[in-house]
RNA sequence: GGCCCCGUGGUCAAGUGGCCUAAGACACCGCCCUUUCACGGCGGCUACUCGGGUUCGAAUCCCGACGGGGUCACCA
C-alpha cells in the first residue's frame, strides 16, 4: 500500500521549529517509501485566523526544500485541503455517530461548564463532563434543536476498562478509559474541533501514517474511539519528543527562538537548519553528520527515532552554520554577504571580493559579519593597551619604532602599485634588514590600522582593502596616540 | 493532583546481556601552525539518576524511588 505522511498545520503565522521538523520527518518518511506527502491547513478555530499565515506555510516548506504532493495550492484527489473549506463534510459525520449511540448533542452552555469546573477544582477533583446531556430524553433532544438552543456534539466515550494501541516510537501504550473526556466534536459554530476534523480528514485522505509531536500521545485514545465507532482502519502512529530550549522549557514565542523566521533573519542558511533539526530526535546509526535533503531520504529511517525530548542546541546550529559556509560555492557567499557588507561599508570603497574571500572561512551566522567588518569603514576608538601583546613581542616603545619603519615603506608605493603582493614583499623585506621580529612589527601595524586586537586578516590584507591614503592616515593616527602616551 | 511518557558527559548521541576500564559530534580547556583572529592538526576534561532484584555476567531485562516532560478546552 502507498505510504500517504501529512503535515497538517493551523496557520498562525509563524512556523515552529518543532512543527518544521515534524514536517521534515513526515516528508522524508513519504518521499523515503515513494509515497505522498500531503499538505493540509487546520484552520478550525476561525477567531485565530491570521492574514497571510498560509502562505508563511508555503514559503517555509519550499524554502526548506519539502514540495507537498497533495496540498491547497497544488490540489490532489483528496480536496480541498483547507479544513474551513471542508466545514460542511463533517457534520454528518458526527450525526452517523450520534445515530449509532457514539456519540450526543450536548446544550450546556460554556458558561455552565466553567462553573461547574471550578466548582470541581475547588473540591480539588479532576473535571470531567458528566455526561449530563447524555441522559435527555430523545423527545427533549428533538425539541431543543427545533427550539434553536445552541449545541454540540460530543464523543460518547467509554467510562470502563482500557483502550491500548501501537506506536512505532514509544510501542505498546495502555490508558484507563476513566481518564477519557467526552470532547466536542462539533463545536457551536458548526465547525468541527480539530480532534475531530483532524479524524475524520485523516481518513478521507488515506493517511497511512501520522507522525505528530508526542504531546498527542494521551489524547490518541480519543481519536481510536472515533475510528472504531466509523469502522475505519486505525492508521500507524509515529509520535515524536519534543524539542526543547532547555530542560525545562519547550521552544518559546518568547525567548525569540523558536520559529523558523527567527533563525533565517539571523543569518542561518536554511540547509544547516534542516540538516542539524533532523539530528534532534534522529540519528543515522552511524557517525555521518552532513546530509542533504536526498541524502536524508536515503538514509532516514523511523526505527531510529528517539524518545526522550531534545534540547535544540543554537550552538550545535551555528557550528553546522558555520560548515556550510565554508562549503559554499564562493559566489553564493559573496551574493549572501554582500548586503551584511552593506550594512556598515556602504559607499566605502571596499573590495567586497576579497574581503569576502577574507570572511567565509570566519563566517558562522550572517548577522555577526557587520561587527566582524566594521572597523574598515571607521577607525574605532581603542586604547594604547592594544600595542602591548607579549607573544608578538610588542609594547608602545616597540611600536613606536614599528610604525616609523613601515610608515615610508608603505608611503614609497604607489597608489596604482597597492596590492597585497607588494604590500607584503616590501613590508617583510623591511623587516628581515631591520632584524625585528615579523610579529613586532606586524603586531603594531595591525593594530594601528584596525583598531582591534582580532580581524579577518592579518596587516597586508587590511592595508590592502584600506587603500594607501587611509592606511597611512590610520598610522599617523597611530604615532599620535604613542606619542602622547609617551 | 489523576493518567501517560522519558532518564548515557553541559548539549546531541552510539549502545538492544559479555566486543563498554562506554564511540562520535558540539561546547569548553591546553598545545602546534601562524603577522592577530578564524581555519586546520594533536591532546585533554566530563556520563550510564539512585536503590533493589534477575543472571556466571547489566548502561542494556524486572521492580521501586527520585528527577524531568506531556496531557487533562466548544485551541490546534
Amino acid at each position: 500500500m502507498e505510504v500517504r505522511t501529512r503535515f497538517a498545520p493551523s496557520p498562525t503565522g509563524f512556523m515552529h521549529l518543532g512543527g518544521l521538523r515534524t514536517a521534515l520527518y513526515n516528508y522524508l518518511y513519504a518521499k523515503k517509501m515513494g509515497g505522498k506527502f500531503i499538505l493540509r491547513i487546520e484552520d478550525t478555530d476561525q477567531e485565530r485566523y491570521v492574514e497571510g499565515a498560509t502562505e508563511v506555510i508555503y514559503d517555509t516548506l519550499r524554502g526548506c526544500g519539502m514540495q507537498w504532493d497533495e496540498g491547497p495550492d497544488v490540489g490532489g484527489d483528496y480536496g480541498p485541503y483547507i479544513q474551513s473549506e471542508r466545514k460542511q463534510l463533517y457534520l454528518p459525520y458526527a450525526k452517523q455517530l450520534v445515530e449509532s449511540g457514539h456519540a450526543y448533542y450536548c446544550f450546556c452552555t460554556e458558561c455552565e461548564l466553567k462553573a461547574r469546573r471550578e466548582a470541581a477544582e475547588a473540591r480539588g477533583e479532576v473535571y470531567k463532563y458528566d455526561k449530563h446531556c447524555l441522559r435527555l430524553p430523545k423527545e427533549e433532544v428533538e425539541e431543543r434543536l427545533a427550539r434553536g438552543d445552541s449545541w454540540v456534539i460530543r464523543l460518547n466515550a467509554p467510562t470502563e476498562g482500557e483502550s491500548s494501541y501501537h506506536d512505532a516510537v514509544y510501542g505498546d501504550m495502555t490508558f484507563p478509559n476513566d481518564t477519557l473526556d467526552d470532547m466536542v466534536l462539533i463545536k457551536a459554530d458548526g465547525m468541527p474541533t480539530y480532534n475531530f476534523a483532524n479524524v475524520i480528514d485523516d481518513h478521507l485522505m488515506g493517511i497511512t501514517h501520522v507522525m505528530r509531536g508526542a504531546e498527542y500521545l494521551s489524547s490518541t485514545p480519543k481519536y481510536n474511539l472515533l475510528y472504531e465507532a466509523f469502522g475505519w482502519d486505525i492508521p500507524e502512529y509515529v509520535h515524536l519528543p519534543s524539542v526543547m530550549r532547555d530542560s525545562h522549557h519547550k521552544l518559546s514565542k518568547r525567548d525569540g527562538d523558536a520559529y523558523y523566521s527567527d533563525y533565517v533573519e539571523k543569518g542561518y542558511l536554511t540547509e544547516a537548519l534542516i540538516n542539524y533539526l533532523a539530528l534532534v530526535g534522529w540519528n543515522p546509526g552511524d557517525d555521518r553528520e552532513f546530509f542533504t535533503m536526498d541524502e536524508l531520504i536515503d538514509v532516514f529511517d523511523i526505527s531510529r527515532l528517539n524518545k526522550a525530548p531534545g534540547i535544540f542546541d543554537v550552538d550545535k546550529l551555528t557550528w553546522f552554520n558555520a560548515e556550510y559556509i565554508r562549503r559554499m560555492d564562493f559566489d553564493r557567499y559573496l551574493e549572501i554577504v554582500t548586503p551584511w557588507f552593506d550594512k556598515v561599508l556602504k559607499g566605502k570603497n571596499i573590495d567586497y571580493h576579497r574581503l569576502a574571500e577574507l570572511m567565509k572561512d570566519r563566517t558562522e551566522v550572517f548577522n555577526r559579519v557587520p561587527d566582524m567588518v566594521a572597523f574598515l569603514g571607521e577607525l574605532p576608538e581603542y586604547s594604547v593597551d592594544l600595542y602591548t601583546h607579549k607573544k608578538m613581542k610588542s609594547n608602545p616603545e616597540v611600536a613606536r619604532t614599528a610604525l616609523a619603519l613601515c610608515l615610508p615603506v608603505l608611503e614609497g608605493i604607489d597608489e596604482a602599485d597597492w596590492n597585497e603582493t607588494v604590500i607584503h614583499d616590501r613590508l617583510m623585506e623591511t623587516i628581515a634588514n631591520s632584524g625585528m621580529k615579523n610579529g613586532a612589527v606586524l603586531w603594531p601595524l595591525r593594530i594601528a590600522i584596525s583598531g582591534q586586537a582580532s580581524t579577518p586578516g592579518g596587516a597586508m590584507e587590511i592595508a590592502y582593502l584600506l587603500g594607501k591614503e587611509e592606511t597611512l592616515r590610520r598610522i599617523h593616527c597611530g604615532q599620535e596616540m604613542l606619542a602622547s602616551a609617551e
